[in-house]
DNA sequence: ATGCATACGGAGGCAGCATCCGTTTTGATG
DNA sequence: CATCAAAACGGATGCTGCCTCCGTATGCAT
């Protein structure tokens, strides 16, 4: 009882292997056909039944969590390099940008997402991601808030809201030329107006 | 030939009473349990087969653009408050409202709705009215540019997409009062900055 | 090699979609 | 009013996907 926390028995190898066979199908499927896609199908592709899919993962949610729980660390990352830059307001920018690619990942996702971040549902496994996307959203908007470059009304749940938003209308197909008016519609809806030039 | 359009025969009356009570009890239906509510608890309550809801309504499209018909009347009786206003940026934001309740009329009624409005599906029977919500709000979005108060770069699709998106927000639970400060961000990104006071 | 906890997976019940086709209803006609 | 044909109806049906139960196989420990 040193220094392992392994009580009673070593796992059973079969578990890790399904898990991760199950993680890699469900990615792709997810990718192909949304996170709508029928886990039944997943479960045959990965080689397993459908109990053993359900007991890994017993909702839907739970599958999405555990296979974004990669691309979250994708998003760390990009923090880093955000974290770099000297204008808050450019900060901010690529944070939301960062956001959005994280929600338009699947097609379907920010509903899901939305879902989570509204009423706490405690057990829902999308709550903690996307509260910590919140929490982090907010870091930012405060940091340009203290630069005087963002107006004070702005939270940074809003702007997770708008994130979520943009990605939900990528999902549905709508071009990039309104998207791209849209995002610039609400950059100057959050920016403080400058004073001078 | 001369007066009525009736060619060939009569139609039936059974015909017209199905239709009134599948309507019927399809508005009560997407009221209570949303757009993806079951088609055959529809019929089975309307009191006819399954078959009769499908050949009336062939898919679910259809059955939601014609109960969203009555709602439409309701949308163009509140345009004809809004054009009594004088100034064009109050009757642009209560347009926006006005569509915003009408996209939030059923739960999950943006979806089909975002999909109808992007590509061209000329067979979706929610395209039209679509298209039509958002040449009218080019209309008070022009009206508005040209009395200087609203951005050039701004569309009538733009705010389109936002006000569904907002609809969007509101019926995936979000409280009262982040959906405000949205809407005041989005309000905030398409007003021109006043030159003075 | 044996025992036992653990995990597996197929079978099956359920719900919803969408269609086919035999039957009924309805309006028109004499 | 009786009859006919077109038009519409609706139950039965096949399909897909969800999720669970339970008998069986697997893998770790001794």
């Amino acid at each position: 009882m040193s220094a392992g926390e392994q009580r009673g028995r070593k796992p059973r190898a079969d578990v890790q292997r399904n898990r991760v066979a199950l993680l890699e199908t469900a990615q792709r499927h997810f990718l192909q056909h949304g996170v709508g896609t029928s886990l039944e199908a997943v479960a045959k592709e990965a080689g397993v039944g459908p109990a053993t899919l359900y007991r890994h993962f017993p909702t839907r949610e739970a599958l999405l969590a555990a296979v974004l729980q990669t691309r979250s660390e994708e998003l760390v990352s990009r923090q880093a390099d955000i974290e770099q830059l000297h204008d808050p307001v450019e900060a901010l920018e690529q944070w939301l940008r960062a956001m959005e690619d994280y929600f338009s990942a699947f097609s379907g996702l920010p509903d899901p997402l939305m879902a989570a971040a509204r009423a706490q549902e405690p057990d829902n496994p999308l709550t903690i991601p996307c509260d910590i996307l919140i929490s982090a959203t907010d870091q930012y908007v405060r940091a340009a808030q203290l630069a005087g470059r963002v107006r004070a009304s702005v939270r940074g749940h809003d702007l997770f809201l708008a994130a979520c938003s943009v990605a939900w209308i990528k999902g549905n197909g709508t071009e990039e030329e309104p998207l791209d008016r849209l995002r610039t519609l609400i950059a100057s809806g959050y920016r403080e107006r400058d004073t001078q030039a």
